[in-house]
DNA sequence: TCGGTAAACGAACGTTCGTGCTATTCTCCC
DNA sequence: GGGAGAATAGCACGAACGTTCGTTTACCGA
């Protein structure tokens, strides 16, 4: 049963590959088998439908954004250097885990947002998770007086995604050089929201 | 010729409706048939290929944006006001074009970002369309001193297309029934930077 | 009213897809 | 080192896709 595991492993992390490029839907299991130099049905064998594929590809995604983003952001001090990290990282994941055709979590929002099934309730299952996760980091800043007392959590972990949705389109379809810098230009405002005025208080 | 431009438009309508559930790959010549009562060869005549149909489908999407989004708002007296009817009607268009899977541009979007073509190409291009006829309307809200001299235009464009992207993908694949609420408090957070600050510059 | 042209049809094509079956090869434990 | 069971290959299937072709129907100006 090692054999099994090992190839499994890696036809998914060159499905995460390849349907960061493709999307989800877009995934093809001849092309897949190719790829790795395996049969069709050789690797058919290991999920048994392309369905469970789908869903084991997002898991091991899901996966890979813990190691490379999730983990290493939650070394740094807690409150605003915290979520700096988190940004950071997140901004330059699809580089970091070599994912060439960009976030493929994006790729498959957009997807599968109309298509109900095993893979979307995954999907939604990973990105509420992803939100509050975020959300929580932003209330240990709150609590570390980073922040303000009556800043909505959950509120700026929407924002925050929204940035890396608008990176994420300027980036890959507009191919536009700025689109960090806009990014970065806008996290900054989005920090200095959050951070406590010294006047003014809505 | 003038019946076959009529059933070509009831076609791309049709199509614009389709494929803002399923995508423009996912679009099909044999379901959009069928869903018209039209043959598949038949409607294949009027185009000559997929991606063309592809191409005119996002023409006719963009008609429609123009017409239910644009020219009204562009109606509003310049300035913040004119912002906010853009941002409102906006927010609601697939309701007024009664597009039961959403932003048709979004989907494509995150499908095309990676596949080189005329559809791409066309997409690239009336997004950018968009992306600088929001800046001018903010340009016009500099110089009705509603907005801070210093301001960014792209970069606030950037910025409210981020806010959509945001609140589509929480309304869409979340079905979070705060997102309107969401998107809302985003943008007016947008606009508060916006806008001439009586104390600080940066 | 007639004739030419545009519009739509029906059937078939070559591919590609996911998915089963059966046989063969390989792995690992005793 | 041999045998059980897992892992993979080979092959074929049915369905759906875009596309082509020859034919038929509907329209409209002369």
């Amino acid at each position: 049963m090692r054999k099994g595991e090992t190839t499994r492993t890696a036809i998914l992390d060159r499905a995460v590959r390849l349907a960061s490029g493709v999307g989800l839907g877009g995934l093809t299991i001849g092309k897949l088998a190719d790829d790795l130099g395996l049969s069709k049905s050789g690797l058919f064998a290991h999920f048994h439908s392309k369905e469970t594929l789908q869903v084991q590809v997002l898991g091991r995604a899901s996966h890979i954004f813990v190691q490379v983003v999730v983990r290493p952001a939650l070394a740094a001090p807690r409150g605003e250097p915290r979520i700096r990290a988190l940004f950071d990282r997140w901004l330059g994941w699809t580089k970091t885990a070599s994912l060439p055709g960009g976030c493929l979590f994006v790729a498959a929002a957009a997807e599968l947002d109309d298509r109900p099934g095993i893979v979307r309730d995954r999907l939604v299952a990973l990105q509420k998770e992803w939100l509050e996760l975020i959300a929580n980091v932003v209330r240990t800043g709150v609590d570390a007086k980073h922040f303000r007392d009556d800043l909505d959590a959950e509120q700026f972990a929407h924002d925050l995604y929204a940035v890396m949705l608008g990176y994420h389109h300027s980036a890959r379809l507009l191919r536009d050089p700025r689109s960090e810098d806009r990014a970065r230009f806008a996290f900054e405002s989005l920090l200095r929201l959050a951070r406590r005025s010294r006047r003014r208080s809505a």
